[in-house]
DNA sequence: TTGTACGCGTTATCAA
DNA sequence: TTGATAACGCGTACAA
């Protein structure tokens, strides 16, 4: 391993100076700066990060808190695409990056998480659909200990910010279209994600409202993201509705399929844009988003908030089409 | 940030003696431990790693090198299962986890590489479908400058080791399980991964020998695990061949929907065991891998390496099989 | 059994 | 403009 002592060594001046020039410092003669840097590129020198961190006080890691619990194959691309964006900036940065699962936090108090948090001296969080469940971790944001970014949530306060689609208009847009593309909608069989959620609840809100705007009877039941419960739930009401309108795509994908088991054909209507809708269903409706391009931005908002600016809501475009088989394979 | 001094003083005890605490040593009062383990607690006290990894000459942090250059959709939900292995058992084993892609390595010298990894604090490697287009990687890997374990490779070295399924036995098995469910199999289409990696030429060996075996003619192109590509070729031997066999689900859904559109029927074998296959072709033969435990396996043959073992091939088993939409969500 | 002192690789503060 | 030297938080010989 070679240190900053031997580049010293090499180029005949003080570790300290090595230092300097290192980072920039202004009164360095033009003559050292070059010999340092001649050894520097000599060694492959590059600073060790850890202890660059415990030498500043600031340790700038960032934790990415995912949210993989629930247990679909297909939520894997989206959080592959939050990972991607993330890692992608973080190497921009020069930004080490830690990974968590929500999960691993269920039994602690946030005073533990804190610490935990603490001990890998990470000084700020992307935090990825936070459930209001989670308390202890809500419990952090609020007491500001870290500079938070929140993934399709909208807290905000001087250290948190928020990134998020218009989940509430992005529903309602995608509602409507569907239903409008329908010659009878009187009945609309709504599943909804999982209690609790940020996500859930602006996209009932928009549904409610399009209940009163085209004044459709509504049946509203959690499918908690999963896609057996949402087959369940279809075909409790198969024969009872017009038309469903799903959270997420998978979903809808399942209950798509119970429909066409069943031989009946009724209008469907997706969220989030997976590749898994261009395979299956070309012709239904969705929402997409770009998932790796929000987690860079999540990034970029972390990397303000470091920088002493204060959180604030960051919005971000989506697109409601359908997703067909061939846009798919030619990317 | 409370430190081990804040402990210590809570406790009434030296620094060393809280260390010696919390690293388990056998010299320490009955007394003395339950004063510190009582202020730990107090405190919620963690260590910080980055200190820790300063402290021990072992900096112990796991680069983790992916890679996701095949730009498709569908190659995430492997990659996510390599990532939630490889998560689980580093918070297991306290030990740091650096994602990194091979792509950012693509311009540097294989001494570059070293020096960002050492800058991390890296010591030890998983690598996974490490290509031979990867020189510096490789030349690492030669080196043995970090403890490694690749995946999917079959390279070993005392400090590395490999962790694989029998590529070549299962590319044999539902090769020659698919030609003998179908009547008529005198021309075989062979749909080969990408040119230079491990996996491709253990498969394509396994093809060869079945050809030998069964007499039958053998057509081989390379498809890129591309999907677009599989289909542009499947389109080019339609007329000629009676059976496709392909390294990867993706290519074989590509082949299969070219056989679909053009009203043709012919037998159609994949590899990998993506979710994808049980949405869009169940009956379709596969080897079904179990990526996420794959990846658990190289981080306890890494913990191995780390423990002065030497490096071995490790094989882990697969499943030949047909997936099943209901199996699917029913996880 | 406990405490002192030093080192890990770096940055930051001063004195030179 | 440069170079000693003290932190940063922790582990660990070695002394007490």
């Amino acid at each position: 391993m070679t240190s900053i002592n031997d580049v010293a060594k090499k180029a005949g001046v003080a570790k300290s100076t090595v230092s300097k020039v290192l980072n920039h410092y202004q009164l360095v003669s033009e003559e050292t700066r070059l010999k340092v840097e001649k050894a520097v590129k000599e060694l492959n020198y590059v600073p060790n990060s850890v202890a660059v961190s415990l030498s500043k006080k600031e340790f700038n890691r960032v934790g990415l808190i995912m949210d993989i619990r629930h247990n679909s194959q297909f939520l894997d691309e989206i959080d592959m695409h939050y990972f991607i964006g993330a890692f992608e900036k973080a190497k921009d940065y020069r930004i080490d990056v830690i990974t968590f699962f929500s999960s691993q936090f269920d039994d602690m108090t946030s005073k533990q998480v804190s610490a935990t948090l603490k001990s890998h001296s990470i000084n700020c969080l992307i935090i990825y659909n936070l459930s209001t469940e989670n308390k202890n971790i809500i419990d952090i944001i609020e007491k500001q200990d870290f500079n938070c970014v929140l993934v399709d949530s909208n807290y905000v306060n001087p250290k948190t910010s928020s990134v998020s689609i218009n989940h509430y208009m992005a529903q309602y847009e995608v509602a409507k279209k569907t239903i409008e593309q329908t010659h009878k909608a009187d009945k609309v069989l709504y599943i909804a994600g999982g209690q609790g959620g940020y996500i859930t609840t602006q996209r009932l809100n928009a549904i409610k409202r399009l209940k009163q705007e085209l004044e459709f009877e509504l049946t509203i039941r959690y499918g908690d993201f999963n896609e057996s419960k949402a087959r369940a739930i279809t075909l409790e009401y198969i024969n009872d509705v017009d038309i469903i309108i799903c959270a997420s795509d998978l979903m809808a994908i399942g209950a798509q399929f119970v429909l066409i088991e069943n031989g009946i054909t009724k209008p469907v209507c997706g969220f989030d844009g997976i590749t898994l809708v261009g395979y299956v269903s070309s012709t239904m409706n969705t929402v997409k988003q770009n998932f790796k391009k929000k987690s860079m931005i999540a990034f970029d908002e972390l990397k303000r908030l470091l920088d002493g600016d204060k959180g604030r809501y960051v919005e971000i475009p989506y697109d409601v089409c359908t997703i067909n088989y061939f846009d798919i394979i030619n990317r």
